[in-house]
DNA sequence: CAGATTATCTTGCCACTGGTTAGATCACGT
DNA sequence: ACGTGATCTAACCAGTGGCAAGATAATCTG
């Protein structure tokens, strides 16, 4: 008679984490801004007041992706740093393309809370990797924003499909044709 | 007794640039996602029904944002076509903050229809001016990318409140300070 | 181990949204 | 004067985010 469905516990037991995984999934298929925190909740099999428990809102939620993003950010670029100035880009790129949900979140900060603590701390990681040094001087902070605005910009119109395809198909080999039109001064 | 309201028309005879214009200023208020629909047809004192009747939907409304948007960028972009390469990149990033809300839709294709004829054709006339040529080689190919890239990483970057404040204040002075570190071959 | 407290999750509700449909109002040509 | 088509409203629907009340489970305290 009792259907033998393992009756899902009423306590998860591992929600948070797993609502960041269903959030990620979700964003990733329909976009940040499409999509709903109900659908989110329905991932991970959960109701959507859940969902707001753990994150407040749906604001709550996106920071939290954020700041994820962030941090994984910080790991690719880390693992490039040796590598040279140019790789470092190259690995901008790369995390925009294989981390598109959290990038995309990253830069909608009217979708989350930008000023929240994580987040910026976890943006001053980032930023200190970006211009090599926590204090830069005007030179280096000119040319990290020039390195820094050329990745971005690059990632961001091959996510919008707004780059020529005269270019090619992928976007790691694409920054390292763009990338040396960049002239910055060694140190 | 009757109330001397002038009672608004049935028929606003001028409801479409109307609403495209109260969409710009919602959108400048809120951004484009967290704008509905409902909200600009409130602005243009109709119902909402009326702005569907005009655009379909709001993916529609978004469309025609799309299209000025891309009418306005030319227009800007011709305007300093005689005064150099540098000054197109300044004329780019002078539109990103001044037409914030067009930008910020044309750029988010998720919210709109990217491959509308309207929409495909005035990209178009953009990129002949942004790579000054309608068929350009490899190497203006990939210059032309690089300026793009900058100015619109440039551009986004400021928007979002992504840049340090040590650059100063005025993202035209900015793309001034940055753009030198690009080094296009002369033709 | 019993009882109380706390953390986690669900149900049910609200106002709002985008989209659709039927019908009201009006402009315009004949 | 009349009808036809264009324009707009009213009313409805399913879906959304957020909130409050309550159910369930884990954990703490004796």
């Amino acid at each position: 008679m009792m259907p033998p469905q393992p009756t899902r516990p009423y306590h998860h037991g591992d929600l948070r984490p797993a609502l960041l995984r269903a959030a990620v999934e979700a964003i990733g298929h329909a976009g940040p801004a499409a999509t709903s925190l109900r659908e989110v909740a329905r991932r991970a099999g959960v109701s959507h007041a859940a969902a707001a428990y753990h994150f407040g809102d749906k604001a709550g939620l996106l920071t939290a992706v954020a700041v994820e993003g962030y941090r994984l950010l910080t790991e690719e670029l880390r693992g490039a740093r040796d590598a040279g100035f140019l790789e470092m880009g190259v690995a901008y790129v790369r995390f925009a393309v294989r981390h598109r949900a959290h990038f995309e979140v990253m830069y909608r900060p009217e979708l989350y809370r930008p000023d929240d603590p994580q987040v910026r701390q976890a943006r001053a990681v980032t930023a200190v990797l970006l211009y090599g040094t926590a204090s830069p001087d005007a030179g280096r902070l000119a040319a990290g924003a020039a390195a820094w605005s050329l990745v971005h910009g690059l990632a961001t119109l091959w996510l919008n499909g707004n780059l020529p395809e005269g270019l090619g198909a992928d976007p790691e080999e694409i920054t390292r044709l763009i990338a040396p039109y960049l002239s910055i001064p060694e140190q």
